[in-house]
DNA sequence: ATGAAATATTTAGAAATGGTAATAATTGCA
DNA sequence: TGCAATTATTACCATTTCTAAATATTTCAT
């Protein structure tokens, strides 16, 4: 294990989890009246729209009954729609409403505005060169580039934008 | 409010929130038994010696009597402690224990060393101008440099390496 | 000094959250 | 067909967290 890459690591944790700090607040602002679990699952379920209930449980860190109670809240909430699988009828297929996909961009937008205020003050050209050097971190860190590991599941009927099949 | 900077807050979310949950993943491994509050009121505590209970509480964002029990439990377990201020008797100071502060530090490390594990593959140069995006960029989410609105409170016995008057 | 208001924390009881084990429904393979 | 495996839910219990109220201490205005 290299010193340098090391060093760059520590720097990294540091940096990211005081960002995280201020995320995280903000988020409390703009997320009235989700938790944290609630929150990353509405998230995890706009990134993999027809995923089911156990993937998106692993991925939030919860076991599966508890993320069907969570769930239980977010669809009485009409924050997600969850139905039959046609194809598969134990499965139960996740979508986020209208609704619970307007929440999550207005969380995001306040989120990315109380950002943007901090970074306001700081000299455009850093900022930039700032970000290029984090994108270039990023796919270290993206599920779609370094794990594989998602259940497609249901192709058939993964997003269905406009029709209901399971009656 | 700059588009420019409006976009790269944008990326810079996205980059952190990822990063975090790889963080947050290489932190379960290495902290045996401790939940994510617990964990963070730790790491407050080790960054703000001395503090009170319901500053720490509104960092975590509980309440300040849920904050009484977990420190409760966290005294308890000799990771923190917890003794009454000398000036002002209301108030109580919270430092970590040689052991909590040893727990925290063998966490941090293995998480240094899982996130290292990701960089390795990276060229150096890059690694070498992420850090210098990162040390300019930590300032700006840096609660020591943006606020000031930490409560020095009991500034006599804020740490008290050696004694204990408050008996 | 004395009493009222303010501050910091703890206690008590209710509500929510999360886990394990058991259950139900469905699929696929022998 | 029958049986093991998969997916989700229900039942029950432990823990966490919140609200409300109580306690202790300090500060401030008489």
């Amino acid at each position: 294990m290299d010193q340098q890459t090391q060093q760059c690591a520590r720097e990294l944790l540091e940096v990211v989890v005081l960002a995280m700090q201020a995320v995280r607040v903000e988020m409390r602002r703009g997320a009235r009246g989700l938790t944290v679990p609630q929150f990353r699952s509405l998230a995890f379920i706009g990134h993999h729209p027809g995923c089911g209930l156990c993937s998106l449980a692993e991925h939030v860190g919860l076991t599966c009954p508890s993320m069907s109670r969570l769930v239980d809240g977010l669809a009485a909430r009409s924050l997600v729609d969850r139905k039959a699988c046609t194809k598969d009828r134990r499965r139960v297929i996740l979508n986020l409403t209208p609704q619970g996909r307007e929440l999550m961009l207005s969380v995001k937008n306040e989120a990315v505005m109380g950002l943007a205020g901090r970074l306001s003050p700081f000299p455009p050209e850093e900022l930039k060169s700032a970000v290029q050097a984090l994108s270039r971190l990023r796919p270290l860190f993206d599920p779609a580039q370094g794990e594989r590991e998602l259940t497609p599941a249901c192709p058939a009927d993964q997003k269905s934008p406009n029709l209901k099949p399971a009656d």
